[in-house]
DNA sequence: ACATATAGTGTCATTAGGACACTATATAAA
DNA sequence: TTTATATAGTGTCCTAATGACACTATATGT
């Protein structure tokens, strides 16, 4: 006799099945001071205790509807950060990376504008936003490191080809601050002209006024990102 | 008193976190016949009993030591396929997609060539390669119509900027048919003259003599991808 | 032989982008 | 006030990639 999905539904235990854990990442950057800078979190329980580690951590089936929840809320709870183009990286699943046994990660990956959450960094003691290269020395928790590095690595090729690192930066923002943040993703400098050449062509930014002259030389423009722009890409290549 | 990381292992029982459904699944797809054929597989169980989905199934902590080795044991148990250069696509997570509660999936995609296993699907009946015109008006299990989609569309790029394609076709084949293979895949003719400027100068395939004439016309040369190529990647785009 | 079908090449025009000199406009110092 | 210098921004040439498309090459079939 055939069993119909109710009653499959209906005797279907999941404890049967001992899945993995199952958890979410993420790898958020941003840009200040000429560096870049990553977001860390305290570890405050076993395992991996007192080690710092990429902000992420259960999912939790009553408060998450779907993964994207999952980080957010967990983003949300331990540092303040909101991250409203969040994009899924890459998961890990192994035997290995958790001493509690097998594990599963979904990593995310954002650039965030530093003020949108600078007051909540700087008031507790278990998240700071690190320098890349000093995080790179880190001994960070599980296998966080390379996570940071792939995440560091899609950055970069995100920077080759599009404009996404505008996100990193302050709303308003002048060309040579977007240069130079480009030229420390992609680690090599830009032509000038080549640039400006491709923020024309893509039509993403508009002017709000000359910046006031706070240094020597002359003032640059400053822009914002238009109204409506999410995402964008450039068919070609930045130098390669 | 200070918990040790040992003590705290020790005490640890995973199942008092109820952690979602895990399993991984492949969008496999190849080239045949002019057409791009993805593989499915026929569910023997609930939920979803009868209808047909892309391989896969739950990761198994005993057999599977990392998620890699999970989607290719599936692949191998339940078609035959072995898919050298599987690569992962996406995860999906959320409590709505399947129907036993809470569940994710870790999705790899790749091209094989049907040659590699064509032995195994044709003798089994829960096995087979749909056109994928006709896989996209199926009602498929779960959520993988999207993930199919979601496949589909990494596929269109990569044939953008790569010569990945040469993986769906057998170990020998001739210029035209790569083209097709590619024409197919972006969805839309490419100058003959760009394409072979673009394999010259990729200088990923060797010639294997002359394919005898089977049809009208001038016979075309046959080629095979290099030793030790494995993955390659053009600076730019093919038309775009 | 000649029509036709398919494979493969030659070549020109367009365009993206690197190189780099040039102009523009500010502060600081003489 | 002039001049030095620093930074912003533009003009212009050269090269490389590639789209467009006509051309040559080599097979089959009548």
């Amino acid at each position: 006799m055939q069993e119909t999905e109710a009653e499959f539904l209906k005797k279907y235990d999941r404890r049967e099945y001992l899945a993995p854990l199952m958890t979410v990442d993420a790898a958020i950057f941003t840009f200040h001071g000429g560096k870049l800078l990553v977001l860390l979190t305290e570890r405050c329980e076993h395992p991996e205790k007192g080690k710092w580690a990429l902000p992420g951590g259960f999912v939790d089936e009553e408060k998450d509807a779907s993964l994207e929840e999952a980080i957010q809320r967990k983003l949300q709870e331990k540092t303040g950060v909101k991250a409203p183009y969040i994009e899924q990286l890459i998961s890990v699943g192994n035997n290995q990376r958790d001493a509690r046994g097998w594990s599963v990660t979904v990593v995310y990956t954002a650039l965030v504008a530093l003020q949108s959450c600078q007051s909540f960094v700087d008031n507790v003691s278990d998240v700071r936003w690190e320098m890349y290269e000093e995080a790179l020395k880190m001994d960070l928790a599980f296998d966080h490191i390379e996570i940071m590095k792939a995440a560091r690595e899609r950055l970069k090729q995100k920077a080759l080809y599009s404009m996404v690192p505008a996100y990193a930066l302050p709303e308003e923002f002048t060309l040579p601050e977007l240069q130079h943040c480009l030229e420390v993703l992609i680690d090599k400098p830009i032509q000038k002209k080549s640039f400006r050449r491709r923020v024309e062509q893509a039509d993403l930014m508009e002017e709000v006024g000359l910046r006031s002259a706070d240094k020597k030389g002359r003032p640059s423009m400053a822009y914002r990102l238009k109204e409506g722009v999410k995402d964008f890409t450039f068919i070609r290549n930045l130098d390669a």
